[in-house]
RNA sequence: GGCAUCGUGUCCGAGUGGCUAGGAAGCGGUCUGCAAAACCGUCUACAGCGGUUCGAAUCCGCUCGAUGCCUCCA
């Protein structure tokens, strides 16, 4: 594979509001950490776009040649349902729920995390740690921030001081906030706390007795506060800093903004050269969430059993409507825009099957090595999925036009370009030739071809009722015949 | 209330000073026994008002509207 990295790959930078030129710590390297899921439920669709999102990223450094170590970690632990629900955190109250042990939970939801993102065809993480595999790590950094003077303990629970680090740093440097702002727009909290100041936030929480999910540490038995993990998991397998860290939007503040705090406060390092932060998935033009019901689950959009769907969707269908948009942008889903987008994946899926039967020319007609750059371009800047699949389009319209001898490439072109189109369409984008999978069933493909040759001779005889007759039932089951120049053809 | 982001044609969705993506739908055509599919062509928009500029969807201001975060959330 030839090396791109010489090209010049900008990405939008949530630190620095702009689109900087993408130059990893060590040569030919690249180290990126996503915040994966809370695994206490179902992933939604929105979850899984976030996921598909830094799929996209990983896979176009790669393609660039790019070695790529990517971490993204499992949250099995640690994040409390809110204030007044005494600490108790999501995977042991779901566990109470389901009377069933928090691990049993951690272990349902995230073997269905891992089917559902390979449905989608998303690459396997580098690593994949999970929090509770880190627990001493976590209780290291809490010591070293602590020894470092920007945390205390209070009552078995140890809270990073907000108000001190931010003395001599800057506590909302990524969200943009100012510390002045969040104090005087902080209502004093009702029941007593620990905590010096509200904005600061848990390193370490103490148990109370009836809390299961719990380990001993030097201020007593406890868990893990909510942003730690992360920070102690990415500095153990990315070290100190990084390059890339990602994540949806809504974890940018308070989240991340915690994560480099608790780095600098351990490390005395900024962490992260690039922060990326994909956008939420809307329905209903409302954010996809997990508490409101407002969301659909992935298996629901492949059975077409929820009531916003007309219909099922494939898993790559999903996956192309989905980057369609931009990363960075809000996507609203419904049931009218992923129809568009199936029927848009159909054609392109269709070009793929033609390209195969193209033979070269001697001349070339079309410019390959400048569509080629436009692709390349897009996805240089900051990883245009959407313009790149506007230029797919142009290369289905190309293929179109070769297939009716309208243009033509010659011998070297022609490789080229089947190289570079296959290589964007699936080792980039990711997407999957469903038509291709259903073609590997020999039995079915013969079985429908000796209908089609049934229906020809019918055909022949012009014993139309025969013919329409076996084009129809074949079409309510699904099976669409297609009459061409070259014969009839069929797809699912 | 604070901090952000956004408002693009029938729908989805790119584009950040001049070259005005793409998909879907619609319309016109080619093909076909008919149909479907496929293919080709076509439609020209930037919330409103004001300003900067030779020139703005793109920059600035105001107004209206929407969303996200500020509490767990991808």
């Amino acid at each position: 594979m030839h090396l791109y990295q010489n090209q010049t790959l900008k990405i939008y930078n949530s630190l620095s509001g702009e689109k900087d030129v993408f130059k990893p710590i060590h040569e030919g390297q690249v180290g990126m950490y996503v915040c994966g899921p809370t695994v206490y439920s179902n992933v939604h669709l929105g979850n899984c776009r976030t996921f598909i999102s830094f799929d996209l990223v990983y896979r176009y450094l790669k393609h660039l040649g790019f070695k790529v170590r990517y971490v993204r970690n499992i949250t099995d632990v640690g994040h409390i349902v809110d204030d007044e629900d005494e600490g108790e955190d999501k995977i042991a109250k779901k566990a109470r729920l389901e009377q069933i042990e928090p691990m049993e939970v951690v272990q349902q939801y995230t073997v269905d995390f891992h089917q559902i993102l390979e449905m989608f065809n998303n690459l396997t993480p580098s690593i994949e740690p999970t929090a509770t595999g880190h627990i001493i790590e976590q209780i290291e950094v809490i010591k070293q921030i602590i020894d470092n003077g920007y945390a205390y303990e209070a009552n078995g629970s140890v809270y990073f001081d907000v108000i001190k680090y931010n003395e001599s740093h800057n506590y909302g440097i990524l969200s943009g906030r100012n510390i002045e702002d969040m104090i005087a727009n902080t209502r004093d909290l009702d029941g007593q706390s620990d905590k010096k100041n509200p904005q600061d936030f848990a390193l370490w929480k103490n148990a109370e007795p009836e809390h299961i999910m719990r380990w001993p540490s030097p201020w007593g038995d406890g868990f893990p506060g909510w942003h730690l993990e992360c920070t102690a998991m990415s500095t153990k397998y990315l070290g100190q800093q990084f390059d890339i860290h990602g994540g949806g939007m809504d974890l940018k503040f308070p989240h991340h903004e915690c994560e480099i705090a608790q780095n600098e406060a351990c490390s005395g390092h900024t962490p992260v050269n690039y922060w990326m932060h994909a956008n939420m998935l809307t329905l209903n033009g409302k954010k996809m969430a997990k508490s409101t019901g407002n969301n659909i689950l992935p298996r629901e959009l492949f059975t077409g059993n929820n009531t916003v769907l007309s219909k099922a969707f494939s898993p790559a269908v999903a996956r192309f409507f989905i980057l369609q948009a931009h990363y960075r942008s809000i996507l609203d889903f419904s049931d009218d825009a992923i129809l568009a987008s199936e029927k848009g994946f159909n054609r392109l899926m269709e070009a793929v099957d033609n390209l195969k039967d193209i033979q070269a020319g001697t001349t070339s007609t079309l410019d390959i090595a400048a569509w080629k750059n436009t692709c390349y371009d897009a996805m240089n800047d900051d990883f245009n999925s959407p313009i790149l699949i506007a230029q797919l389009f142009e290369a289905v319209r190309y293929i179109n036009s070769m297939k009716e001898g309208k243009e033509s490439l010659n011998a070297s072109d022609l490789e080229t370009f089947k190289k570079a189109f296959h290589a964007f369409v699936f080792d980039v984008l990711g997407l999957q030739n469903e038509k291709e999978i259903a073609a590997n069933n020999d039995k079915l493909e013969g079985v429908i071809n000796m209908l089609i040759g049934m229906r020809n001779e019918a055909r022949a005889n012009k014993n139309w009722g025969l013919s329409d007759e076996i084009r129809d039932k074949l079409l309510e089951l699904g099976i669409q015949l297609k009459d061409g120049k070259e014969g009839t053809t069929f797809s699912l």
